[in-house]
DNA sequence: GCGCTGGCTTGATCAGGGTCAATCCACGGC
DNA sequence: GCCGTGGATTGACCCTGATCAAGCCAGCGC
């Protein structure tokens, strides 16, 4: 939430740059572009100032006319149920791109929020359909991008049907590191930009279930935390749990969910 | 599974028409495409044979090479878990596509399998991409037909995270007669190609509890269900529970998921 | 007819995790 | 300094739905 130290001035920085020096080229959408036609999309891309946690990208409801690409920081999307309630239905690190559930209707699905002070890329979609057009390899990338998200959703899919209570949070912090490992950052030790209210509202959890694991967590010697800083010990052993085989954990019962 | 009567017939019949004949025009990819682009779609999409019960379309890890609609029957995606369980991830019926997790990686996630006799159009993904660069108005309706997909996942997800066994039940069934009344076709009474473990599987549930709230459903007056056999009696009742509005179902006793 | 098989139903029991409630802690205002 | 606030933690209790187990029913081969 606060901005420590140094990184931010880094993305001041980077802010002038083009999408050809952007660290995140290659997990975004200029990946497979050849140099020649890198000016044709950066034509197409805005350049946002940094927005404040808490504030609204987009809400449910509202016309779509852009997509956008985390740069640095953090959004969760949440949707709002037909009785009230809020689901959070993703957390977006840089390099996600977010606002594609408004294409099918044209509006926007889902409410994005900052979870952090972040920056983000604006790209208004008629634009990127026009370049996309003339330049093969972005269209390509582009259905490569959305095709991504897409297998993320349906893997937490199976993460909220098959998983007991531990597994999930062991799979979502073992996303995150290895969400920061591909972004080339400390993996083992970060900040959660979200709540534990978010975190359990994403994985189907109360949040005093989310406090107890995390205790049960510190206490096996998995990781340490305290409030939003997490420190993992022990990957290994976290990414065993992940998979299902909670091994030293609680003795031996080994308990196959669902059969 | 079994084909009763005559609509096999009529698919049959429908086989040697263009996509701009088609029943399913308005729901898949020709939707918002002029007459005059038409046969350039047309020459792209190849029809297929029916294919029967419990055959794979694709399977998980194969190389990505086309997209499917769905034409008539239906079919089921399924993953393969790290701990070797599987999980369901979708139901598809016609005008659906499927496919399109295999976009991001060029291999297919999950795999696709039959649960009746079906048929469905193969789309060369090469293909389309070529066409739809020419045609800006199929470009667009691919998005959508994309975007429509994951929007359908990401209700799907909420309903795994915040609801209750009874209410996950009433959603899905309350959705299948919606995408059968989308479809024109007579949305109360309906045969449940998949099995109940199938159902189970995918609202995360055992196939017992699927079971019981049949009989409980059939017990409160909502439905009648023999084997595959479903007739809904009473759509409202079952839209207010599949909103989390348990009314007249048991006394009063209001109890909301997750706070 | 008979028995087998596989899918489905129903009952009894148990525990994972939700609910309720008290407390703690960090932070900010005054 | 003091208190208020909101997020987080911890404990006691109990309900929903999973587990274990027995039976039912339709279809099929012989």
């Amino acid at each position: 939430m606060t901005d420590p130290s140094g990184e931010t001035v880094v993305d001041i920085a980077r802010l002038r740059r083009s999408c050809g020096a952007c660290a995140l080229s290659q997990l975004c959408l200029p990946a497979t572009i050849g140099h020649e036609d890198m000016p044709k999309l950066e034509a197409a891309v805005r350049q946002h100032r940094p927005l404040d946690a808490g504030r609204t990208l987009f809400a449910e409801g509202s016309p779509f006319n852009e997509l956008h690409v985390v740069r640095s920081g953090s959004l969760k999307t949440v949707s709002v149920q037909s009785d009230g309630t809020e689901q959070v239905l993703g957390f977006h690190l840089p390099g996600d791109v977010v606002g594609l559930d408004a294409v099918a209707e044209g509006q926007h699905r889902c409410t994005a929020m900052t979870l952090e002070r972040t920056t983000v890329c604006d790209i208004p979609f008629n634009a990127i359909e026009d370049v996309a057009r003339r330049v093969p390899g972005l269209q390509r990338q582009l259905y490569r991008v959305i095709s991504r998200e897409f297998v993320r959703d349906q893997e937490h899919l199976a993460t909220m049907g098959r998983k007991q209570a531990p597994e999930r949070l062991a799979i979502f912090l073992k996303s995150l590191s290895d969400r920061r490992r591909a972004l080339g950052l400390e993996p083992l030790e970060l900040t959660l930009s979200m709540s534990r209210s978010d975190i359990g509202n994403y994985l189907g959890l109360v949040i005093e279930t989310v406090s107890r694991l995390f205790s049960r967590f510190q206490d096996e010697g998995l990781l340490t935390v305290q409030r939003r800083a997490l420190r993992i010990l022990d990957y290994d052993a976290l990414a065993r749990l992940a998979a299902g085989m909670n091994d030293a954990t609680e003795g031996s019962r080994q308990r196959s969910p669902l059969r």
